[in-house]
DNA sequence: CTGGATTTCGCGGGAAAGCAGCGTTATCGC
DNA sequence: GCGATAACGCTGCTTTCCCGCGAAATCCAG
């Protein structure tokens, strides 16, 4: 049991400060970092000169607060790029990377097409090439570069280890952050690119200021991302979530069907093609006869995810998001009739970067918690 | 956003001795404290003096430590009675209540039927008298109560007002909490009695080391109480694990079947009576037949569960446990044959006092936040 | 352009709390 | 009885936070 002393009092104090400078884009003073935190004015002052010594904060020209009588105050503002964070992304395909700031801007990129997937260490690799390539790109010094975090497809643990893919069994096994940590000198993590793509949302996208979200991408490819109070819900053996996956089990092998979605008898219905959807917009009847049941498979399992998780907010990505104004209606309207809880359904505010955004925001959690330990849950 | 100071971290550390103090049962000296927390010695010095004072603890005589030289250590010993706290359950029939120490132990209890269910403050004033005639039975004086929690059926929410109610709408809006601390001049909080029955097996029953459980009433009545990371989850508008509750909707209501259970054309058939399940000990084909049909309704609920939720286990009581050794084993064989995740099945360990327990866990939890402030969550 | 109002700065002092460490004390085993 | 052992009880030190006050810088009204 981990009690606290005076450097852990400092080390959160420091986090609340770091946090309240990077909700504002605008430089801060003094005065409104003190009303917006519990801590004296004096404490703030001094908290800022260790973040200014340590190169985390620059303090600006004073200028004169126009319009208000007073001294002009000291206006503080965080350098989001004192610290940089890689996050790279592999798919079955290709793999990309990107560097970033703290504030989750994107500096730098690199993407390629993987040499062979089916070799765990050539792939990481290429990981490690792109996450350089990403860091030049951005113009950075390796020295900036604090941390990374890799998204990739199937059941990751929590310490980022691989314990099953869809395709293949040659990744099993691997732990990704010792891999990567290995290659590139500095902390990496890893996690599923579901729980990124919600993770991210919740960060920057669509999903701001919900608790409980699931990210669903629901088509060719599947998964599903579960934040439960803002954090990954994983559930035993990284189950949670897998109904998408149990759904695409031979369905003579699933005795008790979980969801009516089983019982489909044709499931490579589950996906659609763009061209299609162009053509449901048309008015094209087979084409939106085929919008239909796919609306219906999709509304089949939010249904069962609103009556078992219950988020606030499922966000539909993985390229749904470009058929949303046809989608996005027809499965609310089906939500609706199954008489489900009020959720929110929206397409991603990130699109396709969703996971590598994730990402980002996985290893800057990651290593908040390693330099300023862990906070009082009401941060 | 809230920082920290040095009162807080008084308060952080006190609470991490108090419960180092309640983990074991019997006298912990200096030094063993010293090696379960992170604290110098002479902070835990210190912080007993104060909890000495207040009396929360006893120091015991000292006594030799046979076998083994050295001074004799302090002996110091929790006064769990120090604090008491009320749990009171109310169900459509009666009501009943007890008085427990901060170690959960049960001191005195009360019950009796309900005059009028239909009238909440009716009910109330039942409750009320229920919580004194129990603290009588325990013996304990009425400054000793420190708070009490309600337990109670139907959909309530965070701040424990009644959103909803199956047989009636009598007590929707309710506000528990105000009108029980109105009767006895005492913090009182309130929640769903699956909640606390959940909240309950974890803390003293057979869920304890479990981060995510699921405890399920599935019977004639029914009910989910769902922890994640070991906290109550809710969900949207508490339509978390309400699962059985739309399950026995009315069929045609439900346009997208989330699960197959909805499909089962007698609702009625959930249940089953004692001595049916003693028939099929007794090998009876009909009393069989029903156990199965109640095997398979459970155990597609529960699969549906470990695809989305995924506990790593649920706790079956409400009843249920009395036919444990019949359902149990059919009901993991059907989760096996549907390939669900290794999620582990056991009947209740705390029986029908399961939501009493939760309830009086309920109330030490939020007393303890406002005693203490929120933790830091590695406790 | 001058003086009052306003706002922030900058810093000293005080208090709370944790930690390190050391001499002291009580007990055991021989 | 005597050394080894283990816990006690305390002093002093450090870190950190908070309170508050005089000084400084600016605005604005007359």
């Amino acid at each position: 049991m981990a009690g606290m002393n005076q450097s852990a009092v400092r080390r959160v104090n420091t986090s609340v400060i770091l946090r309240a400078l990077a909700v504002s884009a605008e430089p801060t003073t003094l005065t409104a970092l003190a009303g917006r935190t519990t801590l004296s004015r004096r404490t703030i002052e001094l908290i800022l000169d260790s973040l200014l010594a340590a190169g985390w904060v620059t303090e600006l020209d004073r200028v004169p607060t126009r319009g208000c009588a007073g001294r002009p105050a000291r206006r503080y503002e965080l350098r989001a790029e004192h610290a940089l964070l890689a996050a790279a992304r592999i798919t079955t395909e290709d793999a990309s990377a990107v560097v970033a700031d703290v504030r989750g801007r994107i500096l730098g990129r690199a993407h390629r097409p993987l040499r062979r997937y089916l070799d765990p260490q050539a792939s990481l690799d290429d990981v490690a090439t792109l996450v350089r390539e990403a860091l030049a790109d951005a113009g950075g010094s390796p020295e900036r570069l604090r941390a990374g975090a890799l998204a990739a497809g199937g059941a990751i643990d929590d310490d980022g280890v691989v314990r099953r893919l869809v395709h293949t069994t040659r990744w099993e096994g691997v732990d990704l952050p010792t891999e990567l940590t290995g290659r590139l000198r500095m902390p990496w993590f890893a996690d599923n690119d579901s729980n990124l793509g919600a993770l991210a949302e919740r960060w920057r996208g669509v999903a701001v200021d919900h608790e409980n979200v699931v990210w669903a991408v629901l088509g060719n490819r599947t998964g599903l991302g579960i934040l439960i109070r803002g954090a990954v819900h994983r559930g035993l053996d990284g189950a949670a979530g897998e109904i998408v996956e149990a759904a695409s089990m031979p369905t003579d092998s699933v005795a008790h069907r979980p969801v009516s979605w089983l019982t489909s008898p044709e499931p490579a219905r589950r996906s659609i093609a763009l061209d299609r959807v162009a053509a449901a917009r048309a008015g094209e009847a087979g084409a939106l006869a085929e919008v239909d049941e796919l609306v219906a498979n999709i509304a089949s399992i939010l249904t069962t995810l609103s009556w078992t998780v219950a988020p606030s907010l499922i966000v539909l990505g993985g390229g749904l998001e470009d058929a949303a104004d046809v989608l996005l209606p027809r499965v609310r309207e089906a939500l609706r009739a199954a008489r489900t809880p009020a959720v929110e359904l929206r397409a991603t505010g990130l699109g396709r970067d969703a996971a590598l955004v994730g990402a980002v925001k996985l290893a800057l959690d990651r290593m908040d918690t390693e330099l300023f330990g862990p906070l009082v849950p009401s941060l």
